[in-house]
DNA sequence: TAAAAGTCTTAAACTAGTTCATTTTTTTTC
DNA sequence: GAAAAAAAATGAACTAGTTTAAGACTTTTA
C-alpha cells in the first residue's frame, strides 16, 4: 500500500518511537485532517478554542502571543516534521492566548480532540509515543527556559543559528528579535556586529 | 492494607490522572526507594548520570545550574507532591548539569532508571500517567519560557508570589533572585520598592 | 511596473538591571 | 549564647537593551 508524501513523513516521525502494524497505520491515517494555509494567514488566533493539534508537512509558522502594549513574543517557529498547536487550550479548552500564522505556504495534518482521545482507546501504544513525545518537547523547553534567562541577547542568537541554521535563512530578522526577546533595531545592531566579527 | 504517609501521598499523586487496583499500587509502591537529604546538602550533582526520577514527600530542594562565571541560575524549587530531577540525563544518560540541593530536611520517594523502564512493562497504564504528567509539565514550561523573554523582574516577582504563596516564604531572597535570573541586589530593591506599593 | 507597505540600518537619548563596595541584620555553629 | 558566617540593604558608577526618529532597501500588490 503506497502511502501520499505528508502520510509517509507522519508515520516515519510516529516511528521513531513506537511500531505500528499496516492496519494501525490505516487507522491513525484515518483519523487525520489534511489543512492548507496561504502564506500570512492565520491558523489560529488568540481567543479561539484550540481544536487540533498539528503535525507539519510543509511550510513554515510562527507560534506568537501579543502583550498588552500589542509588541509579539514568538514562541516558536514550526517547519516540516514538527509538532505545533496551543497544548494548553486543547487540553484545558479554555481559549487561547496564542496565534499561528504561515510565514510560507503550508501543508499540515490535524488530530481534533476527539480523535486524539480515541486514538489511545483504538491504539493505546500511542500513549507511549507521546509519552515520549512530551518528554522530549520538555528536556527542549527546560534547556530554553534557562537559556532565556542566563544568556544575553548575543549569545542566544548565536545558539539559535547553530540550533536552526535551516530555520534561521526561512524567517526575517524582525520575527528572530520577536522569539529572542530583544526589539527588531537591537537585533539588527547584533547580527552586525556577530558579522564583524 | 494501610499505607505509610509517604506512600499515601505518591498513590494520590498517581491517582489524579490513573486508577490503580490494590495488586498495581503494592507493586508500584515496591519499585520505590526512599530517600532522605538533610538541609544544605545534595540530592545529585553536575557531572553525575542522574540514575532516579524524584517525588518529594516532605521538605523542599532547589533544582540549579551553574553559569561560566559560577553564577547560580535556578530552574525550580521542589516541595511536597512535586516531581523532580533532571530528565534530560536520565533519559539520554548524559552527564548532567544540574545540582539539586536540600534547603531543607527533605525526604523523597525515587524510581531508578530499571524500575522506571519496568514499570511500562508491568503496570502499562503508566505510559498515561506520564503522558499526562509531562503534557501537564510542558504547559507550565511554555508559560514560563515566555514570561521569562516578555515579562520585566519585577513583574516576574509579582507573578512568582501570587503562583507560589506557600513557597515564597520558605526560601531566600538570594536563591529567589537566582530563580527569577537577576542579582541578589536588585531583587532586594524590587522587594523593597513592591511593598512600599 | 510603479507605488505602497513592510523591513533593515543607524544614531542619540534613555531605562532596567549589573557591579562593586560598605554596613546592618539574620542565621548557623560550636 | 557568643562568635562566625551568610543574607539583606543601600548607594554610586556602569552596561545591555529600549525608544524614537529618519532614511535606505526590499517585497508585495494593483
Amino acid at each position: 500500500m503506497e502511502l501520499k508524501y505528508s502520510h509517509k513523513l507522519i508515520i516515519d516521525n510516529v516511528g521513531r518511537f513506537i511500531d505500528l502494524t499496516e492496519l494501525e497505520k490505516q487507522k491513525y491515517i484515518s483519523l487525520l485532517a489534511e489543512v492548507k494555509v496561504k502564506k500570512k494567514t492565520f491558523l489560529m488566533q488568540a481567543g479561539e478554542i484550540t481544536k487540533y493539534e498539528y503535525f507539519i508537512t510543509k511550510g513554515c509558522l510562527k507560534v506568537y502571543t501579543l502583550d498588552e502594549d500589542g509588541v509579539p513574543h514568538i514562541s516558536m517557529f514550526a517547519v516540516e516534521d514538527y509538532w505545533t498547536g496551543d497544548m494548553a487550550s486543547f487540553i484545558t479548552k479554555e481559549p487561547s492566548r496564542y496565534f499561528i500564522k504561515a510565514t510560507e505556504d503550508s501543508e499540515l495534518l490535524g488530530i481534533s480532540r476527539a480523535n486524539y482521545e480515541l486514538l489511545f482507546k483504538e491504539i493505546p501504544k500511542f500513549e507511549k509515543f507521546y509519552r515520549i513525545l512530551y518528554q522530549r518537547s520538555l528536556i527542549n523547553y527546560i534547556r530554553r527556559s534557562n537559556y532565556g534567562i542566563s544568556l544575553t541577547a548575543e549569545e542566544r542568537y548565536i545558539e539559535f543559528k547553530r540550533k536552526y541554521p535551516n530555520i534561521i535563512n526561512r524567517i526575517t530578522q524582525k520575527d528572530l528579535a520577536a522569539y529572542i526577546g530583544i526589539t527588531p533595531e537591537f537585533m539588527s545592531k547584533i547580527i552586525s556586529k556577530v558579522n564583524r566579527m
